[in-house]
DNA sequence: AATGAATGAGTCTTCATTCAT
DNA sequence: AATGAATGAAGACTCATTCAT
């Protein structure tokens, strides 16, 4: 799952102390970091957040951007896992669409502050910028295997190419989702998950009625 | 058009000579940041790139933030102009979709470089924000016009809310782009516009046969 | 003459100014390192010394290392300089060895100070460890080219290579001189310089009697 | 023999395995000061070269410049121990300077590792400095008391200072054998004894003939 | 207007040494 | 004795911005 090399530096196992004030200064990092920004936030601020010595960070990280790529890895983790949990059973695509995004939200909503982070970082960072296009190639390469298979299957339309429309609607959903949940532009959460969902099915012209059956598309 | 203070410091107007070093110094803050990114560059670079001495530039801006809001508000400038000449006359809404997109793109090809500069700079930037926001904002709002008008005709569906689905299908097109065009992630173009014109069809169920007469949506 | 790159980092010329701050700092430099070692010398020392703010000093230098190599150079133009207005114009061995041990202790004595601060420089730095180097390869250069001239014509001892007797001598003239002057070892200059001459005299077994003139040695 | 003070920290004796700690450490510090020098050499970089923690330093040595005097005492005391073991019995002077040059070589480059590192200490660090004189010291003072008793006997020329000469010539000595030995500048050994050897005989005028009985000079 | 030298606040980073366990 | 985490003083270096000419 991880990305970057977040192993701490010294070579040997930590200690249980020496786990948990890392840990401290993760917690401490991504607060920060929230806050006020990457590029705003000072090792001191991190250490002074951490109830840490300056040098202390240093014991445990390279720089800034490791602690980052620590923490970005983390969240990564956690937000594949959310939406790995709430895997939609159904073989009806509509279903599945609805509870992908609907879980995508939900996870995206959960890690909004420290993906605005690492959106930022990504623009001057290319380890950062690595992670970020990996994350989305993901849900990229989830949902073209997806639309793949339904094809396949007769249960949408056939005619765009799935990798090209899975890239489409993910930066839909993933861009609005940034400029919603991370930047904080108001909307109303059921009427964009209704018409993301809609936007999906007509998009694939999935059937409504019968949609785990065949239709003539 | 400008967001931001682009008035030259020197309330007077400018000499002949002075509007030409302002405009070269303009002209080399565009090819240094889209070079290295806001962050990297240094006022150094940009003067040196323009060729002049390195308090020259505090003859024209204020600061490194002030020269990118002149370099975006240009930009901004050019970019709806761009939109706006190719303009499609027509009122079939399938015609004005791919039109539009098709002008999309060809704009944000021609200022990619820069689109990822601002891109930047808004993630720590406020101003830079605010305008950035700005122009999509604009597109948004065009956009629903159009969704509203061609609802009220009967010409698409009237089940999704205009503001909403317009949001959502802008956040496509534009960070796609950004991907695309900015990034660099290849992309064959013909296919990808193809889709992109065909998710807003079918987003809005704008019917294929006839699309200037109204159907039964 | 000179073996470090000692350009200033404009690359531009310097203005008068300019260049009068470059020789306050230098000058600073020489007076703070003399004192202190390079080792326990601070760059805010340097820029104290010279009254300038902390910062110009990376105006005109990369680094500590980049300002004593600066001094190195034009010290060293400076002690190959003095040995070489005085060079004795006799072809007498003895009076040339004795000239030049005189001229050498007299330059020695000039860049005492410095030369301490060299020396202890090249002990981790490579670039001034070639320089230290190449400063004592250009004397023993020079002994074992007359060596050789002598031995061709007769005028002094042929028994021994003169690039290893050159090497020993020089070794014996500047170290002692190091101990001597760079580090305030007590000694009475005219017994110390008669001894040396002596010393070299002997080695090469140069005749007392009409040394001009060949003799059965 | 010690010059520093190089009691172990705790003024009790040391248990077998404390007494073993401390040599590693020694040794490690050794290892670690050849390769790299003194100042780019950390207590971490020992340590972990004698597989302790970097605590345990700290229970034997009070800092770095410590470990490396009691390094350098251990290392004066093995030098001085070669050269007297292979002390000349003989009273020729000829064959006691060959014999002490000779063994001085020998005993050099066994040590000329760490003799660099001492070299560099005393450039910054008095205790060092204080040591590295006192080693040069006592040859000068060894060598001067020959001299004395050959210029008493007859046995040499008596019209140089025995304490200059022998200065100058152990300078010779010693500094031609830490450019070649420790600084690895190449040269032939043969020759370079016989060339050293035939200096201080020649600068002592010994005579060939009959060296242990008093000639004519 | 133009020049380019001067400024100095702001941060990072190192590492010898201490300390609690 | 040993451990290894914690400390924090110390100094280097950058670069946007100001200023004297």
């Amino acid at each position: 799952m991880a990305t970057g090399d977040t192993a701490p530096r010294p070579s040997s196992a930590l200690t249980r102390k020496g786990a948990a004030t890392r840990a401290r200064l993760i917690q401490a990092a991504q607060c920060v970091f929230s806050e006020r920004g990457f590029l705003q936030s000072k090792i001191t601020d991190i250490t002074a957040a951490a109830g840490t010595a300056n040098g202390t960070f240093y014991t445990y990280f390279d720089s800034k951007e490791q602690v980052l790529m620590a923490i970005a890895d983390e969240v990564v983790g956690r937000f594949l896992g959310t939406l790995r949990e709430g895997r939609s059973t159904s073989g009806d695509p509509a279903e599945v669409i609805s509870h992908d995004n609907h879980q995508y939200v939900v996870a995206y909503r959960a890690h909004a502050d420290i993906m605005r982070v690492i959106e930022q970082a990504a623009t001057f960072n290319n380890e950062m910028a690595v992670l970020r296009r990996s994350i989305r190639e993901r849900f990229v390469e989830r949902a073209a295997r997806s639309i793949r298979t339904w094809q396949a299957e007769g249960l949408c339309s056939a005619d765009l190419t799935p990798r090209i429309v899975a890239a489409l609607l993910v930066a839909m959903v993933d861009n609005f989702a940034y400029n919603w949940l991370s930047l904080g532009q108001p909307h109303p959460e059921d009427e964009v998950v209704h018409a993301m969902n809609e936007i999906w099915i007509r998009a694939l012209r999935i059937p409504k009625e019968a949609r785990t059956h065949p239709a003539q598309l």
